[in-house]
Formats: C-alpha cells, sequence, structure tokens
RNA sequence: GCCCUCGUAGCUCAGUGGAUAGAGCACCGGCCUCCGGAGCCGGGUGCGGAGGUUCGAUUCCUCUCGAGGGCGCCA
C-alpha cells in the first residue's frame, strides 16, 4: 500500500512537471511532516529553493505548484504560508478509506517484499570460555529485533551466533585445566558452567600474571589447533556445556540463533591466507602475515593492516571476519550481512569491510552493514556492575527483572484487589515474566543504538512513560474493551499469553466485527488517531532501512498516546456505549486497529502481549 | 599524534537542511460523577563554543572545548 507521503510526492511531482517541464518529475518535492499540526499533516518546502531558480518569489512559486497540484480528494485544498511552504491537510474520508484497506489485512498493509534477500544477521557472539554477562544483552536483543523485523519483511534471515569458541582463551582454559583440574580431562563431559566460569577467571587471572603460563596456554593453543585428541576433548566439552547454557538464555527471551563459531571457518583460514599472498594483496611484515587496505594508520602515522596470521602461525579475528564474509556471499549467497557489536569494535568491521571489497569477497551488490551499540551504564553513569564492581552475569541481571516486576505485581494487586479478582498466582507469574523480560528489551531498544544509556530499574518498570510496562498495559486496557463490548464471548476468550515472546508469533486475530464495516472519522482524537495508525507501515521501513529499533519505540508509544487521546473522557469519545450503532462499531474498530498495531510492533521488538494485567 | 562515537530542558532521552527544537520523570496549577485514568489541559530553562556553505543550519563542512572509545600479533 502505498503511504500517505509517497501519494502526497506523487502528486506534487507531476505539478513540479507542470510547471518547470518534465524535468520537474526528477525534483525532490521535499514533502516532510509538519512540525506543528496548525500547518496540516506535511509540507512541501520545494518552492524555496525552486524559486531562486526559477528568479520569482517563494510565494509566486508555491502558489503556481498549488494551481498545479491535482489532488483530488486526498487532501483539503493546500494553502501556501510563512515564506512559501505548502501544506496539506489529508481529508478524513480519505485517512477512513486508506484504514479500511488495512483493517483486513493481517500484515496492516505491509506486503511481503516482491523480491526477498537473503540476509545475515550476525549477533549475540559471545565468548564461550565463560557465562554470559550484561555485555551480551544488547547484541542479542538488537539483533533479534532486527532479524525479526527483516523476517516480517519477508526476508530470508541467517541468524548467526559467531560465537568465540577458538583463540587464546580456550588455550588458557585448557592449560590451566591440565595443570589444577585434571579431573575435568578424565571425564570432561561432568563439566558444568559454573566450573567453566571459575576455571575462565582463574585461568585469566594467571594469563595475565604469570608470562611462563601464558606461553604454556599459548602453546595449548596450537595443540588445538593441530588436532591434539585430549585437547580437543576438552575444547568440545567447553562449548557443548557452554552452548546449552547460552541457550537456555535465548529460551528465555525468545531468540532463535544458529551457532557458527569461530571455529567453523578454520579449515578455510589457510587458503584464504595463501590465496591474498598469491594476489598479493597481503605480504610478510615482522613475521606476521599483513593485508595493508588504505585509509588506517597506527600511533605512528604508519599504515595498519589487517593481520591475517599471526607470527606464530595462528590466525584472528581479522582472517575470521574475512572468511566469514567470503563464506556468507559465496555460500550463503547473501545480499545483506548485518553485524551487531559492541561500537568499540567501529573501526575493526570497517577495515575488514574494506578488505573484503578489495579481496572481491564482497561485491558491490553486497550490502555490509555494522550496528554498533553503545554500553551500558549504571544508574551512576558508570559502567553497569555490581556492587563491588563484578561483572553482571546476564542470568542473574533476567531473574532479577522478573523478580522485581512480580513484586511490582504484587504491589497493585494489594493496592487495587477489585481489579483482577479472577488473576491466579500462575497467570501472575506469567505476567511477571513477560513484563519484567519486556521491561529489559524495552529500555535496551527504545535508545538510540549508538547511544550509552543508564540502566534504572525504576525507569524501565514504570506504569507511566515510554516503557514496556505502559504498552503493555495500554494494550491490555484495549483488550478489555472488548471484553465488555462483546460480552457473549466472554468465556471463549483465548488464555493469555503463555508464548515465548514472540518467536511463533501467534496470528493477531481480529474482532468480530463485520470486515467491510466502515470507519467514521469525526472526532478530533478519531482523525489523530487514524493518522497515527496509518504511520505503522511507513515506520517498519524506516526501521528495516536504517536499523535504528528505537524509531519503532518511539512510534508504538506515539500511538499508545493518540489512542489515550481518543479514549479520554474529556477530550476524548465514548467507545462502548457510543450510539448510533454504526458510530459504536467504528470506534471498536479503531480499538481493534490500535490493539493489533501495538501487538504487532510489540513482538517485532520480541515482546510478547498480554490480554489482561 | 591519527581515527571513531557523542555533547539537546534540573534528570533520563528523542528529533529535523525548513516556520515557535520535543517527550517522559520531577515541580506548580486546572479539568472530567472515572468504558480497567496508562487520564486530559496549561505552566520553564536548552541545541558545548567559533567560523563557513545555504533563501534557511540544532542538522552538512572546518576549527575548537569537553566525555568515552579505537589505533599489528585478544576478540
Amino acid at each position: 500500500m502505498q503511504s500517505l507521503r509517497d501519494a502526497l510526492e506523487d502528486r506534487m511531482r507531476a505539478a513540479l512537471a507542470a510547471v518547470v517541464g518534465p524535468e520537474g518529475r526528477e525534483l525532490d518535492p521535499l514533502i516532510r511532516p509538519t512540525q506543528d499540526a496548525r500547518f496540516g499533516d506535511y509540507q512541501s518546502n520545494v518552492a524555496l529553493s525552486l524559486a531562486k531558480r526559477l528568479g520569482e518569489k517563494p510565494r509566486d512559486t508555491a502558489a503556481r505548484l498549488v494551481a498545479a497540484l491535482a489532488l483530488d480528494d486526498l487532501t483539503d485544498p493546500p494553502e501556501v504560508s510563512g515564506p512559501g511552504f505548502i501544506n496539506f491537510r489529508f481529508r478524513p474520508a480519505f485517512l477512513a478509506a486508506q484504514l479500511a484497506a488495512i483493517q483486513a489485512d493481517p500484515r496492516l498493509g505491509l506486503a511481503p517484499v516482491a523480491e526477498p534477500q537473503r540476509v545475515v544477521v550476525d549477533f549475540s557472539s559471545p565468548n564461550l570460555a565463560k557465562e554470559m554477562h550484561v555485555g551480551h544483552v544488547r547484541s542479542t536483543i538488537i539483533g533479534d529485533c532486527i532479524a525479526r523485523l527483516l523476517e516480517h519483511f519477508g526476508h530470508t534471515v541467517l541468524r548467526l551466533n559467531h560465537v568465540g569458541d577458538w583463540g587464546t582463551q580456550f588455550g588458557m582454559l585448557i592449560q590451566h585445566v591440565r595443570e589444577l583440574q585434571p579431573h575435568v580431562l578424565e571425564d570432561p563431559e561432568q563439566l558444568h558452567i559454573d566450573d567453566l566460569e571459575a576455571f575462565y577467571v582463574e585461568a585469566k587471572r594467571r594469563f595475565d600474571s604469570d608470562p611462563e603460563f601464558a606461553v604454556r596456554a599459548r602453546r595449548a593453543v596450537v595443540d588445538l589447533q593441530s588436532g591434539d585428541p585430549m585437547a580437543l576433548e576438552v575444547w568440545r566439552a567447553f562449548c557443548r556445556e557452554s552452548l546449552r547454557h547460552c541457550h537456555e538464555i535465548y529460551e528465555r527471551l525468545g531468540v532463535r540463533l544458529e551457532d557458527r563459531g569461530e571455529s567453523f571457518y578454520n579449515p578455510y583460514l589457510p587458503e584464504l591466507v595463501a590465496e591474498l599472498r598469491a594476489r598479493e594483496l597481503a605480504v610478510d611484515h615482522d613475521g606476521a602475515v599483513c593485508f595493508f587496505v588504505e585509509g588506517w594508520t597506527n600511533r605512528e602515522g604508519k599504515p595498519l593492516p589487517l593481520m591475517v596470521q599471526k607470527s606464530d602461525g595462528g590466525y584472528n579475528y581479522d582472517t575470521t571476519d574475512l572468511a566469514g564474509i567470503r563464506h556468507r556471499t559465496g555460500v550463503e549467497r547473501a545480499a545483506r550481512i548485518i553485524y551487531v557489536t559492541d561500537i568499540r569494535q567501529h573501526q575493526h568491521f570497517e577495515m575488514v569491510f574494506a578488505g573484503a571489497r578489495k579481496a572481491g569477497w564482497a561485491p558491490p551488490s553486497v550490502s555490509l552493514e555494522h550496528v554498533g551499540f553503545g554500553m551500558i551504564l549504571g544508574v551512576d553513569g558508570r559502567p553497569f556492575r555490581t556492587r563491588d564492581g563484578g561483572t553482571i552475569k546476564l542470568k542473574e541481571l533476567l531473574d532479577e527483572a522478573i523478580e522485581r516486576a512480580a513484586a511490582r505485581v504484587a504491589e497493585l494487586r494489594e493496592k487495587d484487589p477489585e481489579r483482577r479478582p479472577d488473576t491466579s498466582p500462575e497467570a501472575d507469574a506469567n505476567i511477571a515474566r513477560i513484563v519484567g523480560l519486556g521491561a529489559v528489551k524495552y529500555a535496551d531498544l527504545s535508545h538510540n543504538v549508538t547511544s550509552d544509556y543508564r540502566f534504572d530499574w525504576n525507569t524501565m518498570l514504570a506504569l507511566e512513560g515510554n516503557t514496556a510496562p505502559y504498552m503493555l498495559y495500554a494494550y491490555a486496557r484495549i483488550r478489555s474493551i472488548r471484553r465488555r463490548a462483546h460480552p457473549g464471548n466472554a468465556g471463549i476468550l483465548p488464555a493469555p499469553a503463555q508464548h515465548v515472546p514472540g518467536v511463533d508469533s501467534p496470528e493477531i486475530h481480529s474482532w468480530e466485527l463485520p470486515p467491510d464495516l466502515p470507519i467514521l472519522l469525526e472526532h478530533p482524537s478519531e482523525v489523530a488517531l487514524a493518522k497515527q495508525l496509518l504511520h505503522f507501515v511507513p515506520t517498519l521501513r524506516q526501521v528495516a532501512v536504517e536499523l535504528r529499533p528505537h524509531l519503532l519505540t518511539d512510534y508504538l508509544y506515539g500511538l499508545s498516546r493518540a489512542y489515550s487521546t481518543f479514549y479520554d473522557r474529556e477530550r476524548g469519545v465514548r467507545i462502548v456505549d457510543a450510539e448510533p450503532e454504526s458510530v459504536r462499531l467504528s470506534r471498536l474498530r479503531l480499538c481493534d486497529l490500535t490493539a493489533r498495531t501495538l501487538k504487532l510492533g510489540l513482538e517485532l521488538l520480541g515482546i510478547g502481549v498480554l490480554e489482561q494485567m
């Protein structure tokens, strides 16, 4: 379906062609949303720039454009205002017709793309040598959201967990276990994640403080690379146990991921380096093999290379990431590869992208994108840590989120026991789970990805403001109107949502309303809500291009606010008891569309909804 | 030294080459006999600084100040 803005752009291009000749069609009509409702819904700024070219006054140009505009019944007659802006205001009947087109569509107006792309989203990617911690939460949540969104557009998305399952940290672990925990070698299958974490902490400490241990650990990496059976057995046990732990967390978060760690690319590395050398793209340098890509320098101002092979013969992440791109373009046929990592790795990815381009492994048709996110800070503005400065384990963070949400639910129940007399401890536990996990996800996704943000339990669990509890409550309240409006169906409503947030999105069921129901937009709050509903699809399109999920949270919050005004007893309208019946049904339809939009929007964020709270 | 990400209201954060830069929290005042108030309306200060490009800059460019980060054998 064409967006409102696209419709205006088309009309304006036609008018431009009429005024300046055929080349007018190529001009950008400069259609922008207005900042103030007094100026209508959209404005065109094209007259201001065009007037200079034509050597006339902007207002005169604007007037000529207005005269040439054929808007039919899309908008009221456009007005020229200020120095030469042209203001457009949509007519309610046109908005109603647009809404009618989406109300029968389970996808709410977003048709699947005609030509699906193969897209790789590389996200989460923890280091398998230790437990997942708070540092992995952003990549996991943002990556999942991006994947969901692109899947919803109909693209074929490969969700890759590029786990750190190789390299120095495993040499450290293996050597540590050999020396101090030999019992593990006897029965590696007994290994537990807690042991792994403890081993890592201890091995890391020794590695950093004992140079001789560091040498032995590096030698252990060589054992691993050369296929030493004992080393491999321990390594496999470490990875298996660590991945089991990761997937417990993914399951809880409703995140689907395919594990394909660094070691997957091991077989490709020697040939990759050999090819670069043969093509003279890489050269020997201080015993290492370096691939120089223009544009980066080190501290001394000398060219900074991608180091594709270390002087000890090993490989590092430059090599595996290059191999990853080659595999993803060559074997997976990806048209778009998206990396979701800490923003500190931005330069690394820029270099790898440049290297892949130079080597021809990423042709211009393939898009390489790094979504770099900022840090999570504590309420004090310093890196988010435990009280004693330790790392916050992801599992414990999620436990706390659910516990805190449960406490909030208990508080509300105590304060107003009459509100939900029908609830049960099990239902409340489910509410706490959805609200708690949703709060963590929403807090993350509602911030600009590149920014650092403060992790504040009180803010993210508040029922007011741009938070998950607010959005979930908004949804639940609309659903309660449905129950009120259709008492006959009260007993056959689906049970409260039990699904893992959005992994298998349940179909969004419309209310039992006639499919061809006319929508009547008369009250200002109805018109405002209608416009907001029609912005959903353009918002999704923008997020899919720019990969900025907070645009979606902002949109959903705006939708809730528009609904809130629509529903307000003073500024809004009556709904359940509205008369006549045609008006009542039209308003119920607006409620229905709002609920469906909220539900779909939240599910694209990876957040499940609740029918009752 | 070079490079990257930033700098917006008391606080937490949005935002745009266009008109008077927004929202939440907090604070003050007002409204409605309330479909499950997540109510609604009104009230204040702000684009770190200086130049430049432009009809127009908070947005783009340069410089500068400040914060954080990256800069060959960790990832």
